[in-house]
This record gives C-alpha cells, sequence and structure tokens, in this order.
DNA sequence: ACCTCCGTTAACCGTAGCGGTCAATTCTAT
DNA sequence: ATAGAATTGACCGCTACGGTTAACGGAGGT
C-alpha cells in the first residue's frame, strides 16, 4: 500500500512521520498543510505526494502507526504482568517515555484525533479506535491487596489519584517542550517514591 | 478604544467572547480565521471588525480580558488568605470552575496564547504576561505547619503532587467537553476528602 | 559514451479562504 | 418621516491549499 514509503531507510521515516505528528498534533486535520508537514520533514512537498496518495491516507496511516506502536510498546514494558502497584506504574510510564523520546508529538496527536471533527476521516478514526478499545478492555483494574496499603484508604480512589497526577506531571512536561527526558524520569521516581512512602503500610520491612 | 464593542449589552459581549476564546484555543492566531469567530458568535465578519479594528487586536484584548478575570475571579475567591492548604484549594478549584462556567474555553486559550510563537503577538503576550506575574510573585508559597501532617512527610512533593493531580483531573473534565459543573465540583471535593484522609496527621479530632 | 530507471523537485493549476472594506439595508428612537 | 446607529452581503486583492506534471540528476548496466 505504502510501498514508496516502506523503501525509506528507517530513520527518514521516522523523520516523516514525526513531521506529520507534529504538524497534525497542533492543528486540525483540515487546516494541516502537506506543505508544512513536508518543510518540517525536510523533504518537497511533491516527494510527501509521492509517498502517500494524499493527505487523508497520511493521515489514517499516522494514527494507525501510532495506534499500533502504543500497543506494542506497552505491551513490551511488561506493566501488565507486574503484581505490584508501583512496578506497574513505573514500567507504564517508561514506556511512555520511550515513545515520547522517538516520536515526540504522538502523545499530543492522540488525543487530538480522538477529538477530530472533521468528517472526511473522524468516522475512520473512532472505528478503529473502537477496535483498539476491544483489546485493551481485556485489561482489567488491578487486583490491590488492602493489607499492604495503609488502613482505611479509599484504594479506588488512590488509583485514580495516582492517575491523574501521573497524567498532570506528564502534560506539564510535555507541553513546554525541549524535553529532557533524564529530569522526566527522575521526577517521576520521586513521584513514585513519595507515594509509596504515604500510601503503603508501615512494616518491619518498611518502616516508612 | 473598544467603545463599540462595550457599548453592548454584557450577554452579548459574553457570547462575542467566547467565541473568540473558542476558535483562538483550537488553531494558532494566524490560522482562526475572523469568519468563524463571528459565525461562532451568531454574527456577521464586517461586525466583528465593527467592533475590533483587526484581528490583532481582538486577540491581544482577549488576551487581557483572560488574564484580568483570572487574576479578579482568584482575589475574590479568597483562596489566598486562607491559612488551612486544603481550603485554599478547594476555593481556588470553585474559582476556576466558576469562570469555566461562564467561558468555557477560557482555560484552553490561556495556554494556547501562552505558546503562541507568531511574532505578530507573541511579543505582547510575553510582555503582558510578565506584568502579571509580577504581580503573582507577590503571593509566597504557603507556610505549612508539619505538625499537622503525617510525620515524615515530603511537604513540597506533597503539594505539587496535589497540584498535577487537580490539573490532570481538571484536564480530564475539560478535554471531554459538555461539562457537568456539579458533577467536576463533587468530585473535587472526593479528591479532597482523600487527600486529608492521607495526608492528615491524625488526632483526636481527626481520627483518621 | 549512452541509455534507463527512479528518487526528487520547481513550477504550475484551479480553487478556496483569508483580512479587511464599503455601500446598502434594516432597525430604533424621536 | 427622518436622522442616526446597528448590521450585513458582496466585494477586493492576495495568499495558501491539495494535487499534478514535466523535468532534473545521479547510479548502474551495457
Amino acid at each position: 500500500m505504502n510501498s514508496r514509503f516502506f523503501s525509506l531507510p528507517e530513520e527518514k521515516q521516522q523523520i516523516v512521520l514525526n513531521a506529520g505528528f507534529h504538524v497534525f498534533s497542533r492543528n486540525t486535520y483540515k487546516k494541516s498543510p502537506m506543505s508544512e508537514i513536508a518543510d518540517a520533514a525536510g523533504i518537497s512537498k511533491a516527494l510527501l505526494f509521492h509517498y502517500f496518495h494524499n493527505k487523508k491516507e497520511l493521515y489514517l496511516f499516522l494514527w494507525d502507526t501510532c495506534a499500533r506502536i502504543t500497543v506494542e510498546e506497552m505491551e513490551r514494558s511488561g506493566c501488565y504482568e507486574q503484581k505490584d502497584l508501583f512496578n506497574s506504574m513505573n514500567y507504564g510510564m517508561q514506556a511512555k517515555m520511550r515513545i515520547t523520546r522517538q516520536y515526540p508529538d504522538m502523545a499530543f496527536f492522540a488525543v487530538k484525533a480522538f477529538y477530530e471533527k472533521d468528517p472526511e476521516v473522524s468516522s475512520d478514526i473512532q472505528k478503529s479506535m473502537a477496535k483498539y478499545l476491544s483489546i485493551h478492555a481485556t485489561r482489567k483494574l488491578q487486583e490491590l491487596d488492602p493489607e499492604e496499603f495503609i488502613p482505611g484508604i479509599d484504594l479506588n480512589m488512590m488509583y485514580k489519584e495516582m492517575y491523574w497526577a501521573s497524567e498532570g506531571y506528564l502534560w506539564e512536561y510535555l507541553q513546554r517542550g525541549n524535553l529532557n527526558f533524564d529530569e522526566m524520569e527522575r521526577g517521576f521516581q520521586n513521584l513514585l517514591d513519595f507515594w509509596k512512602s504515604v500510601y503503603l503500610r508501615k512494616t518491619e520491612e518498611n518502616p516508612g
């Protein structure tokens, strides 16, 4: 289908993908010019049209790539198999950052595409999303052992709270651009350590 | 300056402002058409140009309005005078939601404008921002009494964590549109209660 | 030396949308 | 009826868009 694009060296492919993620994540579908994407990728507009027959094809290809890579990388991180909640979040976040390192604008693109309203692409997006969600639904919420946490804590709320804070944390970094991944990773470790120190029940092995 | 606009009934003014916030928050400055704003406000493009001489004037007016209302509403909420951290956050969040109720897209507009790169407006934005930040800087970080919180907790980290979670919480609601403010408020109350139950030191009055 | 293939591009095309203007129309109050 | 303000449709010059095409240039085969 995209044989011409796939025969490119992988490095060049990534540059084009990133250019697409970048432009489409900052504009609506309709207001994302192919010329801007080509410029960002350092190639001519005509060549971009040589790789992808039209704008819609590129956009949907980017969406599929985004979904595929996310699923792959999350599976690969092993976060779903972790029994320990904090390890699970840690691996999950590491996966997200590994993705962001390679495709800095993919996260933005994903949310933008999900809420895209343009009739030329929205139905395709939603259809594909439904497919991926049905896969995702197999992963049920962690079964947490109340004995491990401080007495009386609302574990459901704790989980949601940690999720929101992770999102807020990630968001703050993504928003300001020029990412320092080592710093991000260290910061998230601190966050995890804080949660452990506060939420985990104190025992002989874990004296707070 | 904008005498023609100000002589409008307040209700109509708000409609126009919201239309502006909406369009400018979803596109770059350059790609936000005046025609689209006029449509969203239910008036003709020519009339919009009657109220504001050109696009730049409207944009900067929106920015000033945004900054002014935010400062006003935060002051008015009384969150800065609160001695208790949780009360302070509660009032602050209530103020944010009061603003969002009236101008649903103002929060989006603010972050977008802050990161706007277009040379036609970016310098004005940054200049005005510096002004407002210098006012804001007078409000120093809460002096927290370690005696009130569980022993050994990292108060600095706790504060940051609560901030991130609030942002993540707000973001989740804003993102999906069609806001239910009562539900949002209840949800945030739950979050506050959770924090109190976990972070506050247990005493006779507060048996966890 | 010539030819062929193919990645790559500048230049182009028809159209649509932009910021901004203005004459004309409608509304309102006397 | 009429002055004056509010409001608009139609317009202008220009830019930018998606997509096409003819041509360029280098690598490899003969």
